[in-house]
DNA sequence: TATAATGATGAATTCCTTTCATAAAACCGC
DNA sequence: GCGGTTTTATGAAAGGAATTCATCATTATA
């Protein structure tokens, strides 16, 4: 069977014309190469080399195989220094799974820099799974999962990333549009626009709605933040979504947020990964990026829009 | 250091799903699959599989190496093929030297039906040698020479194709034009034209006037039989090629053709080979093909042109 | 012609691979 | 959940193939 030491030998006698100078390079000793020659001849059935005085010429055999040995060889280096950018965590792909709608456009905040400073690394962000965010992270279909629901399953370890507030959004021109705060109560009549997730996973239901016993009278699903925003600021529905979001289209449309509930909604986001997961240098600094990755600034430029204290 | 035997090993597990039934396929254990995959990932400094559930999967790192596997195991594969061929002499190549002018025409007859049945057999014709038909054979620098001088040479053996008779030709309108039998005597006021190869090379001089101690007046080169012959048939020149040549074109070309000396200058045409080549079949073919392909009849087609008998 | 350089070869050795035996883990059916 | 089965992992032992050593043969060089 052709081996690759076989094409280093036949290589290095082509370069140096000796098997003497051949074996220094290769850390070997001239008998050893000639036995290998002669071993592969046997098998092949057929000569590579002959001598002509006492240096070695090629046969036409010897020469094909000098060309594979060229050809072969360098695709193997060339395997082994990818190899190595993997080993050294220099390549590889983050695949990320977001569970949380609205931090798309955080995301590619965090993602863009980082695609500049590791050229190697393969991104791919995934916003639909099969089962669960966890599940999927567990299963190895994703390697980091952003959420705001860090469950606790085995083998998974979450970092915090940050700390923000779900808040109302509503028309400008909506009766509430002068309160600062929200209760279940006042929303029974009113559409409530969301992402096209389940019910149980819509905080605004699970932790505001439900536990008042009430609902609104209406629930319609929306894709896109922008177009959702816009509905509501018609007077088409209302929504809930994080602060961070709201602020940023707070100057662009007729809306007014309010808190949900006397407290407000509290949420915090989270990275997860796996416990076990080799620790490449490219995912702790992602985790460092997104950490100092803030959400567009709050307070400061929707002014007063969300109150900050009571 | 990667090897031929690590890529077959993740080929067939990516290919068959457990290190089991690859052991199977690959004629070794399942202990011995598991040890050298361990050994490989050691020296990668990286993993390449990692346990899901009984079964195994590939770490990026393993994936990539799984395609740089399916191609360089292909080339191996292919690579050994090819050798296969060298070793069962269906792929080759034949330089042959032809030391004998006027033979092109006859050897593209032997060559054309050889390239048809050896596909894989290159063929490379060379006229011009750096000092000698012999010396380019015994130096590898052809693999067979045509010669009409088999010069002994150790390592050489040359093997008889056809024997042939240097003739005389001269335009039809010459005075000798109706003799049978041309003596160097009457030749010493005509101008020679010959191939373009040393003097000593050229058997109507070194046979025909030098053993008579006189020469012709003088002596030009001609590269092309074609154009040589149209010359002589001008009446510009006299020169001297084998028979079956001549008989080629007598039919067109207004010459008459004259025996050298009572017994005709004899000649014989002989393969010459090195006596230890590797006996590849196509070269015995080569061999049988060019000894069935005697030259164009000759006293059939110029019939009496050239004089049978005495 | 003596000397140096190079390749070839057979026997001994060394080192790497493979196997064996066994443990650990995970899936399956009951 | 619990044996039975399947699969991988592992350490020690065995086996075998590659390497070295010592030496010879050949060829080029001074």
């Amino acid at each position: 069977m052709l081996e690759r030491t076989h094409l280093a030998i036949i290589h290095e006698v082509h370069r140096l014309g000796t098997l003497t100078a051949a074996a220094r390079t290769l850390n070997l000793s001239q008998s050893a190469l000639s036995h290998a020659i002669r071993r592969l001849e046997q098998q092949a059935g057929t000569a590579l080399l002959y001598k002509h005085g006492r240096r070695l010429r090629f046969t036409e055999a010897g020469h094909y195989l000098c060309g594979v040995a060229e050809r072969l060889l360098a695709q193997f280096d060339h395997a082994e220094t990818i190899l190595g950018a993997f080993a050294a965590g220099r390549k590889g792909s983050l695949r990320i799974g977001v569970e949380c709608h609205p931090c798309h456009r955080w995301l590619v905040r965090v993602v863009s820099p980082f695609l500049a400073r590791w050229p190697e690394v393969d991104i791919d962000i995934r916003r639909e799974f099969q089962f669960s965010g966890i599940a999927a992270l567990t299963q190895h279909d994703i390697d980091m999962l952003i959420t705001p629901d860090p469950l606790g399953a085995a083998g998974l370890c979450f970092t915090p990333l940050f700390g923000y507030e779900m808040v109302l959004v509503i028309s400008r021109s909506h009766p509430l549009a002068t309160q600062q705060v929200a209760r279940p109560e006042d929303l029974t009549e009113e559409i409530l626009l969301s992402y096209p997730v389940k019910d149980e996973r819509l905080d605004i239901l699970s932790l505001f709605f439900t536990p008042a016993q009430c609902r609104p009278r209406g629930h319609k699903h929306v894709e896109d933040t922008e177009i959702l925003l816009r509905m509501v600021a018609a007077g088409r529905g209302i929504s809930a979504i994080p602060d961070w979001l709201a602020a940023e289209y707070l100057n662009e449309l007729p809306l007014s947020t309010l808190r949900l509930g006397e407290d407000g909604l509290q949420k915090q986001l989270y990275i997860g990964r796996r416990d076990k997961d080799r620790p490449a240098p490219f995912i702790d600094c992602f985790l460092e990026m997104a950490k100092d990755t803030k959400p567009a600034p709050l307070r400061a430029q929707g002014a007063g829009a969300v109150p900050q204290k009571f």
